[in-house]
DNA sequence: TGAGTCAACCGGATTA
DNA sequence: TAATCCGGTTGACTCA
């Protein structure tokens, strides 16, 4: 991997011997993994964030964000140790059963510690990470094809984006969060409208009985023909949706 | 400065 | 029992 010699980064430090996140070094075992990582990257997925040994992203990622990435330097402070801390003390044992390797628990662990000195100097307060464009294109168009994913989806996927396992089921967790709040919002509206429909409807027959009920007054009927109307006395409910002398229901909706 | 967004976390439920 | 999912929440960040 020509990218791995070329790589600047200050972070390789706080990476100890690798240089390089763990899960980087991890291959795919089959063929069909292969391919959809080729893929992947024909794609040109983040060929900037593949180079940066960058084990919680957002050192990469301050970097591209910054005005002039090239001379950008991490700030122990803000950026590196900071973006690691997203990763808490509790989430880092919780992170174990994501198959993350224990050389890269190793170096989590250094960088709590880290975080927590820091902290409890004062300087910490935690940056927030977010993916990259090219990241959430591969996220969204992978999500299109499988809104869950697999052990091996997730590890192909987390390779080639260069991300934590857990951060690739996190953002398949909340976009399934978002897509099922989207569909209640579209299903809030339609049932609005319906009501709205049926109200109007309501409001329109119970205008018809009204006018009904002016005429039959109006109308002087010979007494052979004066049969009583069962409209006077009957409605429909519309709770249970049957004729009824009087609704009972009193509108409680279906039994 | 408040509202909105989103990555990440937590705890409970479910499943293989 | 570990892994996963989900709903709710938190906190950093952005933007009008």
């Amino acid at each position: 991997m020509d990218h791995e010699v070329s790589c600047v980064t200050s972070l390789n430090l706080s990476l100890g011997d690798h240089g390089f996140p763990t899960n980087h070094l991890i291959y795919l075992h089959d063929e069909e993994q292969e391919q959809e990582q080729e893929q992947l990257e024909r794609k040109s997925i983040l060929k900037w964030d593949r180079c940066v040994p960058c084990l919680k992203l957002g050192l990469g990622r301050d970097q591209e964000r910054h005005p002039d990435p090239i001379n950008w330097i991490p700030q122990a402070s803000n950026s590196t140790v900071n973006t690691i801390s997203s990763f808490s003390k509790s989430t880092s044992i919780k992170r174990e059963r994501d198959g993350g390797s224990q050389e890269v628990e190793k170096v989590l662990s250094k960088a709590v510690i880290e975080i927590d000195q820091d902290e409890s100097e004062g300087r910490g307060a935690r940056k927030k990470l977010r993916l990259t464009n090219e990241q959430t294109l591969v996220l969204e168009e992978s999500f299109k094809q499988h809104d869950t994913l697999n052990r091996k989806q997730k590890q192909a996927l987390a390779t080639s984006l260069v991300l934590q396992q857990r951060q690739v089921e996190v953002w398949f967790q909340n976009r399934r969060a978002r897509t099922k709040l989207k569909q209640n919002e579209v299903d809030c509206t339609l049932l609005k409208k319906c009501c709205e429909a049926l109200k109007s409807d309501n409001k329109r027959l119970e205008k018809e009985i009204q006018e009904l009920k002016a005429i039959r007054t109006t109308i002087s009927v010979p007494p052979q023909f004066n049969i009583q109307f069962p409209a006077a006395s009957h409605s429909m409910c519309l709770s249970c949706e049957k004729i009824v002398s009087r609704c009972v229901s009193g509108g409680g909706g279906r039994r």
